[in-house]
DNA sequence: CAGGCTTCCTGCGCGC
DNA sequence: TGCGCGCAGGAAGCCT
């Protein structure tokens, strides 16, 4: 399922086709994947149609492209979303929700196709609000612009990514230290901390040898920075090789399935031993999802 | 009021 | 072979 580095990916992928191109049409065909936007501001194609694309931002799982308008298309890929740049002309993709006709000055037109299966993902057009802290509101690669400072009003809530410049180590070891709750339902809250989802939460506590239900107050400050950096070193590995996905719900805006499933340590990985230890690795429920985890390197006491 | 459960969704895989 | 059930999970919203 897409996380912090899938979606950048499908960032960088679009940044150069989508940053200067004007939005001609929009086709909708499917309402419920614009069941983030509110209607209060106007209808979604007619807030785009016209508009030029300034750039293309993420934070954590959510992407947006700021317009000239003032405002910005809101684009969450859920667990199944897919965007997909295509010729225009060319054979409609299975599951397209919506579809952007775009014009761009140096590459000529195309198509920003948005392909998703079970419509967790969305799109939505968003007021743009500075951000608190002044600084960039997230990653948009070397560009930047007026817009660098604002953020998504229904993106505000969202903390800061461990792979953002401005993103507080001491602040999210300082909020983990007050968490009662399981170290893995913290990594998942995105307000605390955010694009880590299922697959690298169990990656990451396999990294640093914690059990997903152990308190994260109980964690000492040392012991809580080496997870920080068993994160980082997790989402930047799979940032590095191109994206994690496997079984294909995850493709590339060129259409390219990026599938990395073999670098994975245990999620999806029960049965098979571990590679630290030898030992058979399980899957158990926690919070209605599957954990996956060494039970012999990451004991719970 | 933090925390945690439910809901939204559909394609696919597996079992009978 | 065909049918149908259950699984997959990001995040909002509604509980307790």
């Amino acid at each position: 399922m897409p996380e912090l580095p899938e979606v950048e990916v499908v960032r960088s992928g679009i940044d150069p086709a989508a940053t200067g191109a004007v939005i001609a049409a929009v086709e909708v065909f499917e309402p419920r994947s614009l069941r983030r936007h509110d209607l209060v501001l106007g209808p979604f194609a007619g807030l785009l149609e016209g508009r030029r694309i300034l750039g293309a931002v993420r934070r954590g799982k959510f992407l947006w492209l700021p317009l000239d308008s003032g405002q910005a298309l809101v684009i969450h890929l859920g667990m199944s979303g897919q965007v997909l740049l295509r010729t225009p002309g060319s054979d409609a993709d299975r599951m397209l929700r919506v579809r952007l006709h775009l014009d761009n000055p140096a590459h000529g037109e195309l198509w920003l196709n948005f392909v998703d299966q079970r419509i967790f993902g969305s799109m939505a057009v968003d007021t743009l609000r500075p951000t608190g802290d002044g600084l960039p509101a997230g990653y948009s690669g070397a560009a930047t612009g007026d817009w660098s400072a604002l953020i998504p009003s229904q993106v505000a809530h969202i903390g800061r990514d461990p792979l953002d410049p401005a993103f507080s180590a001491a602040g999210f070891l300082t909020a983990l230290a007050r968490k009662k709750t399981g170290i893995k339902r913290a990594l998942l809250d995105q307000t605390l901390i955010s694009g880590i989802g299922n697959i690298y939460a169990d990656e990451a506590l396999f990294e640093a040898r914690l059990h997903y239900n152990r308190p994260a107050d109980s964690l000492s400050r040392p012991r809580a920075k080496l997870l920080l950096e068993a994160v980082r070193t997790i989402l930047g590995r799979a940032l590095a090789e191109g994206g994690t996905s496997f079984d294909a719900q995850y493709v590339n805006v060129n259409g390219e399935s990026g599938y990395f499933s073999h670098s994975l340590a245990v999620y999806g990985q029960q049965g098979t031993p571990c590679r630290r230890c030898g030992t058979t690795l399980v899957r158990e429920q926690f919070m209605n999802r599957s954990s996956h985890l060494c039970p012999r390197c990451q004991r719970l006491r």
